[in-house]
DNA sequence: CTGAAAGCGCTTACAG
DNA sequence: CTGAAAGCGCTTACAG
């Protein structure tokens, strides 16, 4: 089957393809009766102008791409969902692509799209990520992008992410007033924003509530996942280390730590208490549930195509875009596991 | 910084736009020499075809969409994982729409990818799909369609699926083994051929062992989620019945059950054991650890995409395409909770 | 208010 | 082996 062209359309309706386009526009300089007959029949026959030719002439291909670190990743399914969501509404189609938390696919991820002529780039910049010329390129072109999660100073561009800073200390501040004083953080890879401003969050709320910070309590997870956080727990078993709380930086590497707790029977939270990060489905499903920082995915998605949507209408209304830093709230949830 | 076209590169070289399209695509009509000047100077200034314009004349637009029923969705997004992995290694683009379980979005998303004109969709049909006749529609375009997951005997394309009824068999049989002789089923909604499959394996289970099916001892899940298992485990509790196994239809209302049985006491598996269906992370890390069936989305995903890949081409050499029904195995993993 | 024409950036049948 | 020309399906400046 066929699909239909303005050129079917003017010819069933013995007008000039023309008119016909300009009609389905809305163009003011088509009369009402031919604009009803128009958009009746188009209706009636389901066209849709073809969007290839379309972007031919107005270089709007209302497609965007998202590159993200993890694809099967409960925090950034939430992203997606948001991002996917918000850009449904506004008829965009979404591609995704994914980094693997690597460096040089994610600038090959970004070229792909680029070269798909996208409106938008969607990033969430990969731990291995060490440079931003790739991010640079975005720019360079016409296509916008927000970044979102991992924040880079660097950047010309807006950015939707949480106040980790602040959520790590609203979690570490959570375990001292349950009265724990050896805390011990699980904290991210060394490069991301993110994990270092969680490691911040920790040593600040440590500073504030008269707690010494130990370095020697502070381990990290370079793939942040379960067997982390076991294997660190076993460690500090293994070594005799005095702890009696774990500020992990997300709730996979938690549940891990949780795990080498509960098999060596030590009690979670009168012994050891655990918090995580991000507040994934596992962390309310687990026994005990874990604590955690909401960090909600879906919403941030939602805002960043949303940012991407307010800066292409100034764009066209060829206003300046003001780039800003648009922080989501996070909420401290108290489960059994502190 | 405008986007390069074979124009440009026609006029640096001094030679026409037919022989630079040409020698970029190999046509054996060009000269070496041409061909090598073409391609390393198309290298240097790193040119990339606009795809737009190259699908109005090819109608190949290198681009597949997916419609999944649920996006943060440990399953779905190892198929997601697949079929993108698999698509970029043949230079493919994936759009991602979700239909939320509700035939209607689906129909709407699957006429979104229609009118995007990609070459591809891969479906999971939707729980609540009752009806076929938009699947039919993107037969009757030129798109290929490739089910997977969910699998339906009435349309004409070819399917990426498991044996569910075996999968479910090798389960209750294993609960079986283990002594267990009242054995519940939480099973999924009415439509899905997957959960009628399920459900036909379980039964199976049970005749060939000679264990009397009982209808009181199976719920349906509407909602496939913890939530329901642990609903479902509470009234069991509340109405006295009698069980000592589980089988769910997937690991979520199998968590749901273990916490209520937890919560009560009850002992994991020596009064009641649990066994899931997917093998989600999730049941790696529960305590107990939750025996399941592993269902290897990934490789489901990049199969999808191997068949879609291969019957385009049999399509271009004018063959005839033959749908078939690619089974993938699946694996008992015996883990505590049995 | 309507429409002929140019052009977006490609591909390819055809002529030389 | 090379290139002029037509055309994919749109949009829009321009003429009438």
């Amino acid at each position: 089957m066929k699909n239909l062209t303005l050129k079917d359309i003017a010819k069933a309706l013995d007008i000039s393809v023309t008119t016909v386009s300009k009609a389905l526009q809305n163009y003011p300089d088509v009369s009402p009766k031919t604009k009803k007959r128009v958009k009746e029949y188009a209706e009636k026959v389901n066209f849709k102008p073809n969007s290839f030719a379309a972007y031919l002439r107005t270089h709007e291909s209302k497609t965007v791409g998202i590159v993200i670190p993890r694809l099967n990743h409960y925090f950034f399914s939430s992203i997606l969902r948001g991002i996917i969501t918000e850009a449904e509404k506004h008829e965009y189609m979404t591609f995704i692509l994914c980094s693997d938390e690597s460096y040089e696919l994610e600038k090959i991820q970004i070229e792909r799209l680029i070269n798909k002529n996208v409106d938008g780039i969607f990033l969430s910049i990969a731990d291995k990520t060490h440079d931003l010329g790739h991010i640079q390129n975005i720019i360079d072109k016409e296509t916008s992008l927000v970044i979102f999660d991992k924040y880079s100073k660097l950047t010309a561009c807006s950015s939707v992410v949480i106040d980790d800073q602040k959520a790590a200390y609203t979690a570490v501040e959570h375990l001292i007033k349950k009265g724990k004083t050896k805390i011990a953080h699980f904290r991210g890879p060394l490069l991301p924003q993110n994990s270092i401003d969680r490691f911040l969050g920790y040593r600040k709320a440590l500073d504030d509530y008269g707690l010494e910070y130990d370095k020697d309590l502070v381990f990290i997870c370079d793939d942040i996942n379960d067997t982390e956080g076991y294997n660190h727990m076993q460690t500090i078993l293994d070594e005799k280390i005095e702890i009696d709380a774990i500020f992990a930086v997300a709730d996979l590497p938690a549940v891990g730590a949780m795990n080498c707790l509960l098999e060596n029977n030590i009690k979670i939270p009168e012994e050891v208490s655990v918090i995580g990060f991000s507040n994934w489905l596992i962390s309310s499903l687990i026994t005990p549930s874990l604590s955690t920082i909401d960090q909600p995915g879906e919403l941030m998605g939602r805002k960043a195509f949303q940012v991407f949507m307010n800066e292409r209408e100034m764009k066209k209304k060829k206003k300046k875009v003001e780039f800003k830093k648009y922080e989501i709230e996070t909420t401290l949830i108290e489960r059994d596991s502190t």
